[in-house]
DNA sequence: AGCACGCCGACT
DNA sequence: GTCGGCGTGCTC
């Protein structure tokens, strides 16, 4: 068959969507050159304005609503040679996009968030042994020039291969410089070093022997693996051993020859999880979190999208590396709020890694001593399975919760430990044992103010007092991290010296602690006392040792490490989650507290909790002491379901914020005269923020309910569009909001 | 996100 | 008279 010659001339340029990692719109049409054909998921430099950007084709055609004229395309540069983006990982960005209301391109932005990986692999340069080396064995000892590290690296090197000189070094015991002063010589000739890979977990080591009820759990979590899509809960108190079980189920992926990510709340607490993974699969997992470097990230980027990388363990970001065939995805302790992303794209990591699992067609486990409500409510309509584990024999046994009434037992006045406690501190210490004193609040005081005059020392960028860190000499705003000295005058009257501070954090109460118990040994265990994962593990060691008598702490001594000597958690302020008339207040003070509770006690020795409250009447007290934590969750889920609050509605939250207060409210005004009204839909606000001044940004919130069949997306969307405004004024939407702050 | 355009204050 | 502040708007 021939075509008429002016067809194929005639025909329209084959034009594409390209998806860049920016806040647009949406994707942005290219022409694409015929000698340059591309696929749906290919990375493509495009241009852009004066500049060129890298970008993705995307899916679909263009919105017939905003034609752009064929002269207005450019065309499409080149293709990058690296693995495409997945259908899946595509349709996953559209839907966070659209569910977060975020632009696609910013969510496209965390799936490319290591450009230099998108780039060809530099080869690694190394040395090998120069044929005119000397010979070791033939040569002199005293031969010249042959100094002893010198020829203990010509012995080394003798094998052949390339190695790096970071490689010699270490090996011949000697310093870098003794392998550039060879290659000066000639002895040692540059050589590309062959790619060597990390061992893998391997999903044929042998695992532990598991007890009848976890093997059951294994077994019905392995089973799932190339099943299609299902989400399970592993529910289990600590030290049931959900650990183990799951462990089964990425070694079932493994044999699978899946790819498997696991999602932990604080990546920087995962030393004692990484050494048990080790244990049990012979390998370290690929980690991802912020403190990776650059060479780190490329490199572990590359062994995701390659398929090399057999586990992955991070932080929420790692739900947007480029699996190759991603197979098992568990979410270990997914009640925690850790998992929601507060700025930028704003999501909940695990409940998208349920959506990833969704349409990647793969299981989800998710795993918690105290599920969250949602995942619970999920359970009980059926949409998840839920796996329970018994408590073990000879596993740690729940330690005895008792509230102390603050209101019955004060503590003296300036001090914050009551005398029962106190009196269980000096017990435990009298018997040798360990000892945690909780309070989840970082820093010496949370107020500081001037005696002579009243006045309180304020951040100047937010509505917020300033803690005083007594540790680092400084007053910190814990909102925007505004740091400052701490001044000897107020800056109000000028006083000198007068200021008092007002209320506990962790260092007043060790300060206390150390007055009391001068001869225990004492530690702070906060996020400023530790850098990264480092130095965690090392306090975490120095504990395990017995190096620590008692340990004062905010929740991070509650993260993800089990300190066996320790019998004695005392909560000095329980209470301090429930203020603030948070929906989800009493269900994070349950779980948190609960976790902290749970460090106590050991095989043959329960552990003693003692919670100081003003509110003993409290039903998450009440639960904690009853250890009645499916009736607290009912009772919760009871409430919630009668307010229409979520899961049983939507919630949405509209933050308004700009440098100038007035120009904020006339938004808010003009927004609350357009807000969107009907059947199951509820708008309140505009109301100050909680912090009303963040950042030196003026914040108002608006409140969206819906019920559950309202498509709450839409709802906004078209509310906002009706109310055009400055860029000086930003709305930020929070679908799910968790913390109302 | 960049990058340019554009309109008002302190300098060669 | 210009250099430069960052507010506003655009990029297929």
């Amino acid at each position: 068959m021939t075509l008429p010659i002016d067809e194929s001339t005639t025909a329209p340029a084959a034009r594409v969507r390209v998806l860049l990692p920016l806040p647009l719109a949406g994707a942005y049409d290219y022409r694409v050159d015929p000698a340059t054909p591309v696929s749906p998921g290919d990375f493509v430099r495009v241009p852009l304005g004066r500049r060129v950007e890298i970008g993705v084709v995307w899916d679909g055609a263009s919105d017939p609503a905003t034609p752009i004229a064929a002269e207005r395309l450019k065309t499409i540069l080149d293709r990058l040679d690296a693995p495409p983006v997945s259908a899946v990982t595509r349709r996953f960005v559209d839907w966070i996009a659209h569910y977060t209301m975020s632009a696609p391109g910013a969510v496209l932005r965390m799936a490319m968030s290591v450009p230099a990986a998108l780039e060809p692999a530099a080869p690694q340069w190394g040395w090998v042994l120069s044929p005119g080396a000397p010979n070791p064995v033939v040569a002199e000892p005293g031969a010249a020039r042959l100094t002893p590290g010198r020829r203990r690296v010509l012995e080394a090197m003798a094998h052949g291969a390339a190695r790096s000189t970071r490689d010699i070094a270490a090996t011949a015991g000697v310093s870098s410089a003794v392998v550039t002063s060879m290659a000066e010589l000639g002895w040692l000739v540059p050589a590309v070093l062959p790619a060597t890979h990390r061992r893998e977990p391997d999903g044929a080591h042998p695992g532990p022997v598991l007890s009848p009820a976890q093997r059951e759990a294994a077994d019905a979590l392995a089973g799932r693996i190339d099943a299609g899509f299902a989400a399970t809960l592993v529910d289990g108190v600590t030290g049931a051993g959900k650990t183990e079980v799951y462990f089964e189920a990425i070694a079932a992926a493994l044999r699978a020859g899946r790819q498997v990510l696991v999602l932990l709340p604080e990546i920087a607490m995962s030393a004692q999880w990484l050494a048990r993974f080790e244990q049990r699969f012979g390998a370290v997992p690929a980690s991802w979190h912020s403190e990776l470097n650059a060479g780190q990230r490329v490199r572990t980027w590359r062994d995701v999208a390659a398929g090399r990388a057999r586990v992955v363990v991070g932080a929420r970001s790692a739900l947007f590396l480029p699996y190759r065939d991603l197979g098992l995805i568990v979410i270990d302790e997914e009640h925690e709020q850790a998992f929601k992303q507060e700025d930028g794209v704003i999501y909940h990591a695990r409940d998208m890694a349920v959506v990833r699992a969704h349409l990647g067609r793969i299981p989800i486990v998710l795993v918690s001593a105290t599920p969250s409500l949602e995942t619970v409510v999920n359970v009980s309509r059926g949409r998840y399975r839920c796996v329970h584990l018994p408590a073990r024999h000879g596993g740690a046994t729940l330690p005895a919760v008792e509230l102390v009434d603050l209101r019955r037992e004060p503590p003296p006045p300036r001090a914050w430990i009551g005398p029962r406690l106190r009196a269980a501190v000096a017990a435990n210490l009298a018997a040798g044992e360990q000892s945690v004193l909780f309070l989840n609040r970082r820093g010496y005081a949370p107020l500081t103010l001037c005696r002579s005059c009243g006045h309180r020392l304020q951040c100047p960028h937010c509505t917020a007092w300033l803690v005083e860190h007594r540790l680092a000499g400084r007053l910190q705003c814990h909102h925007c991290g505004y740091s400052a000295r701490i001044p000897r005058t107020c800056p109000s009257c000028d006083a000198e010296d007068r200021f008092a501070p007002c209320g506990p954090g962790v260092e007043r109460v060790a300060e206390e602690a150390r007055a009391l118990f001068p001869a225990a040994r004492l530690e702070i265990m906060t996020s400023d006392t530790i850098g990264g994962p480092d130095a965690a593990s090392a306090f975490v060691e120095r504990m395990i040792a017995g190096e620590i008598d008692l340990l004062v702490g905010t929740q991070i001594v509650a993260k993800g490490h089990h300190f066996p000597g320790l019998t004695l958690v005392g909560v000095v302020d329980a209470d301090l989650g429930l203020a603030g008339g948070d929906l989800r207040a009493g269900e994070r003070t349950y779980q948190l507290l609960h976790q902290v509770a749970g460090r106590a006690g050991r095989a043959g020795k329960p552990g003693r909790v003692l919670l100081q409250t003003h509110l003993p009447e409290h039903p998450a007290m009440q639960a904690l002491a009853a250890g009645d934590r499916d009736g607290f969750l009912a009772g919760e889920i009871d409430t919630r379901e009668r307010l229409g609050l979520p899961p049983f509605g939507r919630l949405a939250a509209l933050i308004v914020a700009g440098p100038e207060p007035d120009e904020v409210d006339r938004l808010c005004r003009h927004l609350a005269g357009r807000a969107p009204a009907g059947p199951g839909v509820t708008v309140l606000g505009p109301a100050p923020a909680p912090l009303a001044i963040l950042r030196g940004r003026h914040r108002r919130r608006f409140l969206v309910r819906a019920s559950r069949d309202v498509p709450i997306q839409d709802l906004i969307a078209d509310w906002l569009a009706a109310v055009k405004h400055s860029a000086r004024v930003r709305i930020q939407i929070d679908i799910d909001p968790y913390s109302f702050l």
